[in-house]
RNA sequence: GGCGGCGUAGCCAAGUGGUAAGGCAGAGGUCUGCAAAACCUUUAUUCACCGGUUCAAAUCCGGUCGCCGCCUCCA
């Protein structure tokens, strides 16, 4: 089986053949630096994130780009709002949207370079396009004649006759066409500018990523990547600017996320409806979020909600607590000199043997349709089942079991490794996010160990009336307490 | 108005021609002093609705209804 992709130019599934045998070049939107980035921003990047992960383990050389846009009216209009310069503003929620990155656990790309970096680059591209007649300057600013490229609109599937229908254009007197969008624009008083052929200005929006995509990727690149809100303008224009500049194909395959909805309703800025990154860590694992956020194929809407959070926040916790067990049963043996006896197996071994063996397979096959990381997690979630149900046995812990269950853990380490989740050792998750919720409750790990104390005592003692005291007592406080032959531990509800 | 997508159990979500993965929540059981956790069993004769193609459809075709997105900055 080999990797097939949705490509929104062809608006089918298709087999993923990169230009260069092991090579992919790939290109993703980052974000307009002018304020904190909300889950939909998260989203859209853990997924390439896992696309770039997956491609890499599958064995592929991936350069992986992604910029920031650092010059723009939203960043000016902040910038003068606030009094500063412009950088000061760009530099300040560049920072922040590297940690959000971090948190999120979203490998770094190969390149992050800034609009403003490359402004050369931007100049030389629209002077070409000046030169072959596909822009035209009017009053400073030089524009995209978009009826002289034959495939504008290939992308979105539109035409220019029906844009202008029931659009929303405002009539602007210097363009030929109302559908053409501006590659630079003229300076006006107080805005960051630069040096051009055509007066002072700075580069429009679509500009920059046709200019950096070439510059560290070349005319052509494999995999072109962003939300689904991209795909027009933001996209249809690079390619009619990068195709109408070089003459060549710009893209091979365009991939786009689905938002992330609130009440099925897109999170955006402008609906007021958005939560950013950082205010969702305050309340949840950063793990959990990108657990939850791969919930779903990745050009599905994903609707965000605290039910569906806590509900992802459980599963992953059901899959921890497992891989916790795994890890205490296999802590000082060396996983490699584990061999499985195949005569000696108890059914239960036999079923998590076959299917921890399996997993690899049917982890690539839905890896492989166009990145299914929703079947991945079902798959993941039985193999958990399965150990669980061996475990739940009892009895000693054979020296089969012991190499089945290496076994399970490295493949469920390869998934994870791919979806960027499982890499915190199952302890500290798991002592975490208590540390986290006891906060949230108010109250202290001291104030509970002694009350199990107590109650231990008290057990001995055969109160049971005190004993179920005590237990209630702190099940209202949301603690929930696990009595087992090794005695008493406890757990937040 | 144009173009595109979606509608699978209480909730989330896989599944694009062969008879409905998985998670959360719920119920019963094993365990337990009683519980909890874990495990076992169980929860959609049915995939918005209507019609068609087919030996066979959640999956293909036509229609209806509902929801959403893009057409303006947007991941």
């Amino acid at each position: 089986m080999s990797l097939r992709v949705y490509n929104t130019l062809s608006g089918k599934k298709e087999e993923f053949v990169p230009q260069v045998p092991g090579k992919v070049s790939m290109y993703v939107c980052g974000v307009t630096v002018y304020d904190h980035c909300h889950i939909g921003h998260a989203r859209a990047n853990v997924v390439f994130d896992v696309i770039y992960r997956y491609l890499r383990h599958s064995g592929f050389d991936v350069t992986y780009v992604r910029n920031y846009t650092d010059v723009d009216d939203k960043i000016i209009n902040r910038a003068n709002r606030e009094g500063v310069d412009f950088r000061e503003i760009t530099e300040r929620f560049i920072a922040e949207f590297d940690r959000d990155m971090t948190m999120l656990a979203c490998a770094t790309p190969t390149y992050q370079p800034k609009a403003t970096e490359h402004i050369e680059d931007i100049i030389r591209i629209v002077q070409t396009l000046i030169d072959r007649g596909f822009a035209y300057q009017g009053d400073g600013d030089v524009y995209f004649n978009v009826e002289k490229y034959d495939d504008y609109l290939k992308l979105s599937k539109r035409n220019l006759e029906d844009m202008k229908a029931g659009a929303r254009i405002e009539v602007d007197e210097r363009k030929a066409h109302p559908m053409d969008f501006v590659l630079w624009k003229g300076a006006k008083p107080g805005e960051p500018s630069w040096d051009s052929p055509w007066g002072k200005g700075r580069p429009g929006w679509h500009i920059e990523c046709s200019a950096m995509s070439m510059r560290f990727l070349g005319e052509t690149i494999d995999i072109h990547g962003g939300g689904k809100d991209l795909v027009f303008p933001h996209h249809e224009n690079e390619i009619a600017q990068s195709e109408a500049a070089t003459g060549r194909p710009f893209v091979k395959y365009w991939l786009h996320n689905g938002f992330v909805n609130i009440n099925s309703e897109k999170m955006s800025k402008s609906l007021g409806n958005f939560f950013t990154i950082k205010e969702v860590l305050e309340r949840y694992d950063a793990e959990a979020l990108r657990f939850f956020l791969i919930t779903a194929q990745y050009r599905s809407p994903l609707d965000f909600s605290d039910q569906n959070v806590k509900e992802a926040e459980s599963g992953l916790d059901r899959i921890y607590t497992a891989l916790a067990r795994i890890d205490e049963i296999l802590a000082g043996v060396s996983a490699d000199l584990l061999v499985v006896n195949e005569k000696s197996l108890k059914d239960g071994e036999r079923e998590l043997l076959e299917k921890a063996e399996s997993f690899p397979a049917r982890f690539r096959e839905a890896m492989d349709d166009d990145f299914n990381t929703a079947q991945v997690l079902g798959n993941i979630f039985d193999l958990v089942r399965a150990v669980n149900r061996v475990l739940a046995e009892g009895g000693k812990i054979s020296a089969n079991l012991r190499a089945i269950l290496a076994k399970t853990r490295s493949a469920l380490d390869e998934a994870g490794e791919v979806l960027g989740i499982f890499r915190t050792r199952p302890e500290d998750y798991l002592e975490n996010a208590k540390e986290r919720k006891l906060e949230e409750l108010g109250i202290s790990r001291e104030e509970i160990e002694a009350l199990i104390e107590e109650r231990t005592a008290a057990r001995k003692a055969r109160d049971f009336a005190r004993s179920d005291e005590i237990r209630d007592a702190l099940l209202d406080r949301n603690i929930v307490l696990l009595d087992s032959p090794q005695g008493t531990t406890w757990k937040i509800k």
